[in-house]
Parts: C-alpha cells; structure tokens; sequence
DNA sequence: TCCATCATGTAAGGTGTTACATGATTGC
DNA sequence: GCAATCATGTAACACCTTACATGATGGA
C-alpha cells in the first residue's frame, strides 16, 4: 500500500504526469521509498480505477502526449486515513549486515572490503540528503513551508541514523583489522 | 536470493529443520531479514532442487515426523560466492518516514503521536538487540566463537543507528511541539 | 551519429504475505 | 477444555524488478 499513498501524497502537493511522478521519487523520496517506472504506471491506473486520482490528457506537439494525475476528494480522503493508521513495528531488512551476520564462512578480508563499500555508500547517501536538506531549507519562506519541514523531519531521522551507521562500521573496521580472534575458517 | 543464502548460512553452522530455522529466524537474524514459514519451507525446496542442501527424514513418535536440512558442498561453495559478491547501494524503505514525509496532510498530533510510537518501537528493538548482544558475549570462549563474532558486529551497527534513530526522534518530537510554524492544513 | 530526455506501457518472473489445513502432545 | 508447541505444507494474492517496445526531439 505504501507506494500507492506515497503516490497519493505527491500528488495533493502539485499534480504530475506518471514520468514526473518517477523523477520525484528517484531525487526526493526515494531515502524512504522509492518505485520503478512501470510500477508507478500501473499503481496509477489502479488509483484511477478505484477513483481515487484522475487522469487530464495533455497533447502536446514535439514531445509525447501525457496524462497529467490529480487527487480526488476521495483521494485526499484515503490519504488522510492511511497516514492516521499506526505503523506496525518490524526491523528492516539489510542485505549489507545479512553478509557481515555470515561473515564467519568466508576470509576475513571480505567482511572487511564489504564495510569500506558499505561506508562509502553510506557517506554518499549522506551527502545526497545533506545537498537535499541544504535545498529544503534554503527556499524556506516560499510556499509550501508546512510540505517541506516535514520531509526535512524525515530526512533528518534518516541522516542521523546513516552518521552513526558510518562511525560504527568506522570502529568494525578496526575491530576486524586488530586481529584478536583467529582467522582460519570454521 | 537473500533468503536463500540466509538459510544455508544457518544451516551452516548446524542441520535443521524448517521449523527450526524459522524459529531461528524470529530470535537471532530477525533484526537483518526476516521470512514466513511458508515461504522458508518453499526455499527449502527449492534448493534441494539445485542440490545445494539436502534433507534427512527423521520419524518421530510422539512429534510430527520432520526433515533436517543440511548444507551440500555445491551449497556451501554457492554460499561463499554469494558472501563475495558486493552489495548494491540502496536506501532501505521506511513506512513509518513515509507517514512522517507526508505528515503535512494531517493535523501535527498525527506525527507526534506516530514518532511517539515509532521511538518506542526502536527502543524495544534496542532491548531486544542489548540482550542478544549480552547472550552472544556471555557464552564467548566455546564454540563458534568466530560465528559469534560476525553476529555481534551486524548486531552492533544495527544497534547504533537504532540508537541514533531513538535520539533524533526525541528531538524531533520536540521541535514539533514547538509551534515554530502554523498548524493549519495547505 | 549517438545518446539522453520525454512519455507510456506490456510481459514475465521473482519475492513476500496471509489465511488455511492437518493433527498429536503438553501445560494451565 | 483451551491454547501453545511441534511440523509441514497449499493456495491465492500482493508487491517489486527487469527487460523490452515505441518514437519524436535536442544536444555533444
């Protein structure tokens, strides 16, 4: 369900074309969902179907044609009740700390070239939503105000958890390298 | 795959059940990925089918006969490839960063009152990860000390951002009971 | 010339959840 | 008597990914 409400809340801010849709979650949403393109059409008919967005055909000449989506009142309707519903509690899956959890069954050197990856695709993320944040807070004062301090709320929960995500396999690191357990296999 | 490869690191280290892995699942790898009965029972035989574990029918009694699964060479070595392989980069999904991304639609309370929920979700995790941190440390010195050890490391990252996680929220919380901005809908 | 952008979609397959079925044993 | 544990599974669906198809415009 998450898809199609975050889809429904993108849409309340600004109507937009499936394409555009795509292009918000890839450099907005994506630090908390995100979708492929294909999955965000066919959620969009389904939206439709259950009357909860429309659809305006746009024609246009040197580019091709679009159906730009907006939210119905039954739209905004389902939004509202679905951000009310409380969020159910569950870990969420890491395929990074699922390889370092096995990291017995291989040489060492592995897990430690997984958490230098690891890290530096930490720090990357980090940057991206450093650049985002940046962005949110300097056009403050324009529209929109309430719309973006809650996603710069969001954003800052997840920043602060991917910093010490990276200290912390920072010191791991260190840890495998200062040999006090044995290396060989078993 | 991930699920695939989960199972046979567990079997790995010891010949089980479905029952029991998915037992083993619930207490010990929950907080890195997690996974149906019915699902890890499919998995099983499907790579029976690759001939990467194979299944022993023990009878019992006075208990439901049942299969302990155990690790083939070709599941083994089809383990280790996996551990090897990096792991692409990806921010994990979040409902509850969903909600508060979105939280501009409802009135505040509803965002006050799901960080609320969501901090005492994380510090639940928390606990649960402290004591698994505790029984992981106390029984050091046996066997599968280096198995230990890798469980404990995941563990500890997984911990940090939690902790992180919890703190930010707290001061999340905060600001938003500080009415620096309207409460009003738009 | 080749690639990126704009724009929407189909098809196939993999992954994951939920509900249900079966049925003895053990503990409260 | 009722629920939990042990033990394995089927069926139906929901969700998600990947590859592919189409085809014009505009920039390097």
């Amino acid at each position: 369900m998450t898809l199609k409400y975050s889809i429904l809340g993108l849409l309340a801010t600004r109507p937009m074309s499936g394409y555009d849709l795509k292009g918000t979650f890839d450099q907005s949403v994506s630090y908390v969902w995100n979708a492929s393109g294909s999955q965000i059409y066919s959620a969009l008919r389904e939206l439709g179907r259950n009357g909860l967005v429309q659809a305006e055909l746009v024609v246009q000449e040197s580019r091709p044609n679009k159906k730009i989506y907006s939210v119905t009142p039954a739209g905004q309707a389902a939004l509202r009740d679905w951000l009310k519903e409380p969020v159910p509690e569950k870990f969420s899956k890491d395929e990074f700390l699922v390889k370092l959890f096995f990291g017995n069954e291989v040489d060492d050197s592995v897990a430690v070239g997984h958490l230098a990856q690891f890290r530096a695709h930490l720090q990357e993320q980090a940057e991206f939503l450093e650049q985002m944040r940046g962005r949110l807070l300097s056009r403050a004062g324009t529209r929109n105000v309430r719309a973006r301090r809650f996603r710069r709320l969001s954003l800052e929960i997840k920043l602060a958890s991917i910093r010490c995500a990276i200290a912390e396999a920072e010191r791991i690191e260190q840890e495998l390298s200062a040999p006090s357990m044995g290396v060989s296999s078993g």
